[in-house]
DNA sequence: AAATAATGACTGACCGATCAGTTTTATTGG
DNA sequence: CCAATAAAACTGATCGGTCAGTCATTATTT
């Protein structure tokens, strides 16, 4: 008879998680010891193992975890009834995490994550499920548009979507190695290339009534 | 007396450094010992350390290597009369390296460096500088064209090249994972962003005389 | 023979994972 | 309500294995 209920379990849980991704953000997943972790997170070295067969399964953890957060942002943008005002609310919602403190261990996990990703299948599978997911968002946004006639025909959103995450990817980057990065001019230079190869006429119009929304 | 020319020790230096970085590709950095670099270059444990004195200044030896080649497409692209080619010719270097099969073991080692610059000064160092001058390369074309008319003067140069330079290190991330990329496709997409929201018209009448070299 | 280069067995430090023992708590029986 | 009990949870010292770096010795060249 178990003698922790299943909310305790996962609170537990989340207590090692929490700690390991400051200690992954803070030393590398290498240079990580399951002693950092115990030692953060305030379990003992037997208790880490009760809740993670190996200290692979806790990078797992987090990688997978990365989803949930990903999955409702996308959500959100799909309900927008402006399939480009769901696109800038998506690239708006990015950008704030891009530059939220408090998502600092996050991303700097996050790219551990990215490099361990081309070694490590299970790594690889999370990382590509999670990109997978925000592309799918962009791609129905563009159809969405491209059907209401807001954006190009000719736009082929599946490249359209990865070039977006890309320069996203690419800004993470830049943004957690602690460069000066004028993020705002980069929206800018964002938001101009969409408004300026991507929507027809009528897309622009609705960009344009946006604009103050999106900015 | 030394026993060995200075050729030969920068020949033996470079067999060390292509050994380890076939083994940082394979294993990351952290999975790699220094055996495994000794096995795969043919020398000897204590050798290796008359030519590095610890793994780490392997590690960023091969950063630095990579310096090299940037430099030197980026004075080609310099060397352009017309920014708008050079631009252009930055981007499909830039593009044909993503793709060069010579070249995967350089973009995994790359990739892991990325995420060793979070924590290793030295690396950062390395890292921050290889960008510095792929962006300076890309200013200085965008202001040249911006003097010529051909590109529109309200573009912040800056942000422009981080971003170009943004959506290029996330193509590589998602290459190198080994995803399915339309590159041509996104090609494309980089290609009609620049035409559509940098360029004015002069600028295209530019990119259009370019545009079969340029595909 | 003297200086330099190369070698590879070795070592001390460290780390992921384990497991025998201890503590906690729900249940049971009086 | 209170022991008694047993199952589950927790603990931390310990261990087998690994690895970066060393150094006494050997080889090579001038």
């Amino acid at each position: 008879m178990p003698k922790i209920s299943e909310a305790q379990r996962e609170t537990r849980r989340q207590q090692i998680l929490d700690a390991a991704l400051r200690c992954f953000s803070r030393d590398g997943f290498h240079n990580t010891t399951t002693a950092d972790i115990v030692r953060e997170s305030g379990v003992s070295q037997g208790t880490l193992y009760l809740y993670f067969a190996t200290k692979e399964d806790i990078i797992v953890a987090l990688a997978d975890d990365r989803h949930q957060g990903e999955a409702f942002v996308n959500a959100l943008a799909q309900q927008e009834q402006d399939p480009i005002r769901g696109l800038l609310s998506l690239i708006e919602l990015h950008g704030q995490g891009l530059v939220d403190p408090r998502r600092i261990d996050s991303r700097r996990a996050g790219i551990q994550g990215w490099a361990e990703a081309l070694r490590n299948p299970r790594i690889r599978a999370s990382v590509v499920e999670g990109i997978s997911i925000v592309r799918g968002a962009i791609v129905r946004l563009i159809e969405r548009g491209q059907a209401t006639g807001q954006i190009r025909p000719e736009i082929d959103p599946e490249a359209m979507a990865r070039t977006l995450i890309a320069t996203f990817q690419g800004l993470v980057l830049q943004v957690t190695w602690g460069e000066d990065v004028n993020l705002e001019g980069c929206g800018q230079v964002m938001r101009d290339m969409i408004r300026e190869s991507m929507l027809t006429d009528a897309g622009r119009a609705s960009f344009d009534t946006l604009k103050e929304f999106a900015r």
